[in-house]
DNA sequence: TAATTGGCACCTAGGTGACAACAT
DNA sequence: ATGTTGTCACCTAGGTGCCAATTA
């Protein structure tokens, strides 16, 4: 019955064709680093074994049968069904030779240390970091499936305590009569050998709280404390992969790793999570502080000996900015650094020139931008005059306004608010309809009070600098203002290449 | 031996844990919508064998051995080893009772009946329309492969003639020594009720040139003719999915197409396929006609009483443009489409209000543009005074404008270009950089040689229409220019609220 | 001359945190 | 007062045909 093993027969066959297909599945995301990691020393001394441990009759078909976790190192064992509360990288007697080893543990220690949080959404939300690992001593060629699933903690309920950045017992779960859900790796099932010659990641699982959730994401529950497990599975080939249970029940290994507990939030709680997920995650890195970028665009601007494409009057704008305006300390000697704090003061007449002034000599024979300005027209539907209102609450808009709620003004480098409330002082929020450049807040900031030498009795405003489009190819910045309306004049200054507009609403 | 079978047991394990989990694998694309036409009825009269078709001694493992193909309503048949040549849906005895259907035959069939090309590229191209199939009367509890390859049709070489717009023998192809490659469904292996209940979709699969592409593309020679083939495998438990060989060589059922048939090209020769790939597949949406998306925009202009927002001289355009500047005839009632046609006539003095005359009085009320012109700043690098190159070669740039070269000025609605070469007249390339709105020659054209009845000495100059931009969110069109030089004066026209930008280089 | 290549704008598709609105 | 949700700008990732440049 036994003759030719079956992994010489996998040999046999490759041999025979001399050419092997690279399955296609990018989307899975391996890491093709480690493809050089081949790891199948384990192959020698196996010994086989007619025994198992599939339930009831299906041993008739035994033939084929899986062997069992460990069956190449290690005596037959008994049955032994694996359950919740398994100890990290500590399976049973069956299982010990099965080794799961998380990668990334860098990161995840890294958030441990804060203490991890991780967004849970109604239409599911993937982990960052996620769950990697390098499994060994797997049989080489008997196929596995590997699934993750993810354990409560415990049956408390959570609450981050701003006061002292801390995560604090809120009372007892009210029990969801959810099922865990298993996530099935998508390479699976796959034989040992190749899912030990690669990185196991499971980046696109998706947590949710959704619990009528359809699409196979995890289902947690908010607020709450948890721990990911990885589980090697040995493959009946008599189950279709799309029919495993989500709880399988003999022949599997679990791991667990205790720096990937992580606690479920529908909006991150402690601030310096936040900042780790956007400083590490790519998909976040629109959130990232915009000034480590401006190198290359300084870099270009500077290498071109720019003149002042205008024959015109500059009426110098007499605002007097702060050092903070012109980038970090010591850097004022970039033109394009100096070019992001610039206002305009209101004028009566049609059209304005102004400029902007800037201790920096050098900024003249780089690029004067063109200012236009038009007067107000009568507001469509005038604005209430009323005290700055809450941050968390804001008046219907006018219909104009309302029509242009949420647009975007894309291809501006920077706003400049004219107007605003009468007797507010600027902020970073001066006006109730919010016209903030949304990049602004984060790292580097422009001015937000910038000191003012202009005797004119201008209303207040509000300058941002905005951030480097990435993907604005270096011709342009991007300002985005949420919301403009009638009263308020809103000068864009558009790409670093000397042009600017007059956006008026 | 046979006892329960694995049918029965595949639904005991469903039953025991009363849930499945549906596998995760947006990436293949499956057509969800035939999610509810399940097909298992032919799991009646089922009947099981001992016999089986694997070569040498590997029957000793047999007690699991997947089932022939055809079982389920046939009786067992000999051995038999398909090649290549198989007739289209005519399997051999053995497998004739598995039915493979082409989904959209109909596309197909358009494409055929032009003669269909795909392009093939050095990192590989996807096929479009891609190879889609329902499979009908498998096992359902049998777990089976399915793959696609691509046959030659014949030894020849093609070449397109333009002038009868007919493929033509052009000699005998020069083999190439590589294997054909086998293309494995990434849901490989999945047992027959699975494939049965969905569309089996091959739009991942790419074709290349590169005889040392690594990725598992399926290489074809251009200017070929080839026809892709779909195979049905049972499932080998022993073999591990990526170690299938390139050609399969028993248990297996072929189905080929005819209207599937298709000539490798690297760029398209029929315009007629070209425009038919640019209409119906989604990825080349940016290439359609723009006219037709215009639609809602126009409701959105149209819902809002817009007025003039400058208290300023307006120096009417005196371009008369032509009819078909205004869109489709007879919708020049719509003021979006109405705004498109935008030029401005040079002038000597800093800032020149222009706006545009339309046989749409409506417009008045509307939205009137402001236009602000700048005189021409001395060149950095001054243009050579040549004659109008060709359209394939340009010169080198100078420097700044080779540092713009290909950059992208967003947020732009119209281009209108001002200058260019003397004596040269007006045209879709009237600069020797070009500075083409990329979307603009593509359908529903902008007038290229508007009537003029300006009596200013003005230089040429070139108006484009744009094309909505879809993710631009309704806010703004966009147009871009390729580059434009310290010569040229750009007028961009930005957004449908009346705001208008100068753009000088 | 004809075929191929590489870069690009423009899409599709979808993963981020921010934020206001909503729900409890 | 606090937790949740929906929308958005901004990304990543990658599939299109176009086009000029290159190659054969």
């Amino acid at each position: 019955m036994q003759g030719l093993s079956s992994r010489a027969h996998a040999f046999s066959v490759e041999a025979l064709v001399g050419k092997t297909i690279k399955r296609m599945k990018e989307e899975n995301g391996k890491d093709s680093s480690s493809l050089g990691d081949t790891e199948t020393e384990t192959s020698s001394n196996r010994q086989e074994t007619d025994k198992h441990d599939y339930p009831n009759d299906q041993r008739r078909k035994a033939g084929n049968t899986p062997r069992r976790l460990g069956d190449c190192e290690s005596e037959p064992g008994r049955e032994e069904r694996r359950r919740p509360g398994d100890s990290d990288s500590n399976p049973g007697r069956e299982e010990r030779d099965v080794r799961v080893e998380l990668q990334g543990s860098d990161l995840w220690t890294r958030f441990h240390e804060i203490g991890t949080e991780m967004i849970i959404t109604k239409a599911g939300r993937r982990m960052f970091p996620s769950l990697r690992v390098k499994v060994r001593n797997l049989d080489p060629c008997q196929q596995y499936y590997i699934a993750m699933d993810v354990l409560p903690i415990d049956s408390k309920r959570y609450r981050y305590v701003y006061h002292s950045s801390q995560w604090m017992v809120a009372g007892n779960t009210d029990h969801s009569c959810v099922a865990p859900r298993l996530y099935m790796h998508p390479d699976s099932p796959c034989v040992g050998e190749t899912w030990m010659r690669q990185v196991i990641s499971f980046d696109r699982v998706k947590l949710t709280n959704n619990e009528m959730e359809d699409k196979g994401h995890i289902i947690l529950q908010s607020m709450h404390k948890y721990k990911p497990r990885v589980h090697v599975i040995r493959h009946d080939p008599r189950l279709d992969l799309s029919k495993i249970p989500s709880l399988p029940t003999e022949g599997m290994a679990s791991f667990s790793f205790p720096e990937t507990e992580f606690t479920t939030v529908t909006a991150y709680q402690n601030q310096q999570i936040t900042k780790l997920k956007i400083d590490r995650n790519p998909f976040a890195k629109g959130f990232r502080d915009p000034g480590r970028n401006r190198g290359v665009l300084d870099g270009l601007m500077e290498s071109y000996p720019w003149r002042s494409p205008l024959s015109l009057e500059f009426k110098p704008f007499t605002l007097q900015l702060q050092g903070s305006s012109c980038g970090s300390p010591g850097n004022c000697t970039s033109p394009l650094k100096s070019l992001f704090p610039l206002s305009c003061p209101p004028t009566s007449h049609p059209f304005t020139l102004s400029s902007f002034s800037c201790p920096d000599t050098s900024l003249h024979s780089f690029c004067l931008p063109l200012c236009c300005k038009t007067s107000p027209f009568s507001p469509i539907s005038p604005l209430p005059a009323r005290p700055y209102p809450s941050t968390r609450r804001y008046s219907p808009l006018p219909p104009l306004l309302s029509a242009l709620q949420g647009k975007k003004a894309p291809g501006f480098s920077a706003l400049c608010l004219q107007g605003g409330v009468p007797g507010h002082p600027p902020s970073l929020q001066p006006h109730p309809y919010r016209a903030l450049p949304l990049t602004a807040p984060r790292g580097d900031p422009a001015p937000h009070y910038p000191h003012r030498s202009h005797p004119d009795p201008a209303p207040p405003y509000c300058l941002y600098r905005s951030s480097l489009s990435r993907n604005a190819h270096l011709t342009a910045f991007s300002c985005h203002a949420k919301l403009a309306d009638s009263t308020t004049d809103c000068l864009l200054r558009q790409t670093p290449w000397n042009t600017t507009i007059n956006h008026c609403l």
